[in-house]
DNA sequence: GCTTACATCTCGAAT
DNA sequence: ATTCGAGGTGTAAGC
């Protein structure tokens, strides 16, 4: 990993054309070709970049470039695309090369699909005399999260979301649409679930009678088994 | 900014629980307290990161942490929510520091809205005869992108994408249902218009009686008037 | 300030 | 390889 700070300008070209003026920027290269332009702030996006597989090759300006003030030129082509990344630099400030090495990578925990778990493990928070037919109940288009069934036997789809969003109602009508043509299962009722729902999402269901349920990730999580927990 | 190279593991809480084990990586404390934790690899995302507002307080391990090899720990708490991110250092290999000061920001061009104003200003290209209404036209549940009338002074609705996938048919859809219920536009048919259109949203527009238009955006410019370009 | 929709989205899993 | 859904999404525009 090469990391530079420099005075440069960059330009973008490839699904869109984008230019960054003069200004001083972080500069990474990491060994995999791709590079990064960072300013001092915003957030963990950088102001323009070049993705893998890309080289990276480093040029002299031209005499009008170095008339402009320009020392050298960075020119990052992607392998693939024929997206171009040209940094035009005018004055180094840092210049710094380190080897990292691999990776071992992230270890993640707590997202959708452990909601899902929890949910289906504690079905009865649907309400009093809930069973879990299955969870990833397959359709035509594609799995529904939970399917249940309600005290009087009725069919209940669960769609499951960390945050419920006007999308995800979308996704479970179209699954209630379906479903509610198999005799075998209709009626199907629909219950969107999520850790926080928002408030055009839960317009849209209630208006479809599609009953929201708001659920509470850390409350599941202490309905688990004492057995598997540590105290 | 400031630039760490270290040998660190790192330790997410927030609204997802992730852990990095240790390893030599890049850390990026930048001046409105965010901190990013980048690899020498993979693409402009950091394995880990805090958002601003943020603020990071550096602390001398404890007993236990400093007979593990830690020499110091970092402690990046978000300002608003709870979340929090870890950093425990066991042997730094770069520290510098950088005043970059403020970037003027990038300059974009070739985004959607930049095609939906080609687009309206080329009508013709949905058909002959077609004729530009307005961009933009409010309904209740949100502006339609284009709204034109064809050749036989019908209404027809057009939705722009870059991309075009399942829910910007499914966005059309709900336009399209509102749209039809006032008398003065209905009937409206619908135009799903993208450079790209995916499979799964063509079949389910065409399902829906929705047009499906790939659009050329380099053709487009190519059509401005002549005394905009160059030769 | 909050909500909505776009993004050079990125990333991973399933097909 | 492609497609599809999720994201600690980020980000800018609209209200």
């Amino acid at each position: 990993m090469r990391l530079v700070i420099a005075q440069c300008t960059v330009d973008y070209a490839g699904r869109l054309t984008a230019h960054l003026p003069l200004a001083e920027r972080l500069l990474i290269l990491k060994q995999d070709g791709s590079v990064l332009v960072h300013s001092d702030g915003g957030s963990y996006k950088p102001l323009n970049w070049m993705s893998p597989p890309c080289r990276m090759e480093e040029s002299e300006p031209t005499p009008t470039q170095a008339d402009a003030g320009i020392e050298r030129i960075w020119t990052v082509r992607h392998t693939k695309t024929d997206d171009t990344l040209e940094v035009s630099i005018y004055r180094i400030l840092h210049d710094s090369e380190h080897d990292l090495g691999v990776d071992p990578g992230l270890e993640k925990d707590g997202v959708e699909a452990h909601l899902q778990k929890l949910l289906a493990e504690h079905i009865e928070v649907l309400g009093p005399g809930y069973s879990l037919v299955r969870r990833e109940y397959m359709t035509a288009i594609g799995p529904v999260d939970i399917l249940a069934r309600d005290a009087q036997n009725a069919s209940v789809a669960v769609e499951i979301k960390r945050r419920g969003e006007i999308d995800g109602v979308e996704q479970l009508t179209r699954y209630l649409e379906l479903m509610n043509r198999d005799p075998l299962l209709a009626p199907v009722r629909g219950v969107f679930a999520a850790q926080e729902i928002k408030p055009q999402a839960r317009t849209l269901a209630e208006d479809r009678g599609i009953e929201c349920l708001v659920v509470d990730y850390d409350a599941l999580r202490g309905m688990d088994d004492p057995s598997t927990r540590l105290f």
